[in-house]
DNA sequence: CGCGTATTTGAATGAGGTCAAACTGAGTGG
DNA sequence: CCACTCAGTTTGACCTCATTCAAATACGCG
């Protein structure tokens, strides 16, 4: 459960004793390979799951073949919390790469992760760091260009890859993800992802030989207007008092 | 707090010890004029926000003036639950109509809402849904047409008004956006905002006369590939023994 | 009335899409 | 080692949906 504890981590303090409930609770590991469904639009969800290596997307489908990708999965991410009500997907997940993972019924994963305020507040910061990932991809899709788009897109990706523990390389951290891939997120046409990619390595910003790899962060950050602040990386402290001030205790916390 | 508990209690029953605890949880009330800023991009977030009628928009503006609106705020809509975790604003919150709200202090109202598991799990429904939303908004944005867009944002808003217990004259529900707030909802200019809703007009799908109101929502459904599953209307039973199997019981139930 | 805001319409432009063909590179099998 | 395939990428030519700029019109409201 490495990759979970370093995403949490990243945040808020994951005590010991929530680390061993959530390594003791009842889960099942799979390998999966790529481009292999794992929640499929319309299933009811039962499980939760977190991605322990590799690269997974969510995405939805049009009747007519059109495909927008939502966001990307990377390690450490968990879906779906929806589960906690039962309900039905409402798009599907797939792989892109190999990927390992960790499946929980829903009921123990979260009894586990209550096991204190720190860790559940860390699993909560998640969620918000997902809703502003979402937030972000809907002005990048709705009011950027096409290179801002790209560029934009890849920093966000670089920065998760090092949230999630990123492989040795910052700066040339590599995305294992295709034109066609990056065009469904974004809005475009392949043709035209190909073209501003293109563009974009004839100005030095980034390398595609086999991988696409990042040469010069800084004009990226220029050329996409980024601001990290949507990816909710500041520490914040949780409010005092926010769950033992109710009588009725919410949340237990471990002695 | 008519349009909260309207809200919740379409998905979960909200017990009448919720309610009255919620009732007596210490808030404030506000009239807010149209226009005015609830929460700015970068704030601290700090309260939560009840809307109880009027409505609002969440939305990000970028530097040299291109603005994204993210989502409208309805009658019965939470915001913003991330105060939970003390995060700063990625985003603000402006309404478009004169508005009345509650504000509760966060650790007040999250402990009130958590009487019970019912009342809970409806508050994490509408979380849910406003996922569930923000993921829909992203396919408009990204893979629809302009009158595709148009089409599917107007059925969303209908449906949702209806969540919130419309006004009567269901189909002749009105909306009092301007042609450029709906441009920068859908990623479009207001010009052709304007020429499409020109168009839709014509073809006898709405009528504009002064607001904008639904003629014939079964084209309009035709029209945009209209699928509401994901404002996640279905009943969906919270499964057996989702907190009450944690020993260390988190959420009480009521007698 | 007269001012400010929203809407409509026209004409010119442009960003990105579509279609189609060529090219690359990693297998795979003879 | 070479031929073949298959998936992904690149490039060109053309087209179209939507933008921009600008001017005209409509609509409250003090």
């Amino acid at each position: 459960m490495d990759a979970f504890f370093r995403r949490l981590s990243h945040y808020a303090h994951v005590t010991p004793t929530a680390r061993s409930r959530l390594s003791r609770a009842h889960r099942i590991n799979k390998s999966v390979k790529p481009r292999e469904t794992l929640i499929a639009q319309g299933e009811q969800l039962k499980r939760v799951f977190i991605l322990e290596s590799g690269w997974a997307i969510r995405k939805r489908d049009m009747e007519d073949g059109r495909r927008q990708i939502l966001n990307f999965l990377l390690p450490g991410d968990i879906f779906d919390l929806q589960a906690l009500i039962n309900s039905k997907a409402d798009h599907s997940v797939e792989t892109l790469t190999a990927c390992e993972l960790l499946s929980f019924d829903t009921a123990d994963f979260v009894a586990a992760a209550s096991t204190d305020m720190t860790t559940l507040s860390s699993l909560w910061w998640a969620t918000v760091q997902e809703e502003g990932i979402l937030r972000e991809q809907i002005v990048r899709v709705g009011r950027m260009s096409a290179i801002e788009r790209i560029a934009h897109l890849i920093l966000e990706l670089q920065r998760r890859l090092i949230i999630a523990g990123a492989p040795p390389g910052l700066a040339r951290s590599s995305l294992p993800i295709t034109r066609t891939q990056i065009a469904d997120a974004l809005g475009l046409s392949s043709v035209h992802v190909s073209r501003t990619i293109t563009v974009m390595r004839r100005m030095g910003l980034i390398a595609t030989d086999h991988v696409l790899e990042v040469l010069d962060t800084e004009s990226l950050v220029s050329v996409a207007g980024f601001d990290d602040h949507y990816l909710h990386l500041e520490a914040t402290p949780l409010p005092e008092g926010l769950f033992s001030a109710n009588p009725q205790q919410p949340m237990s916390v471990e002695a």
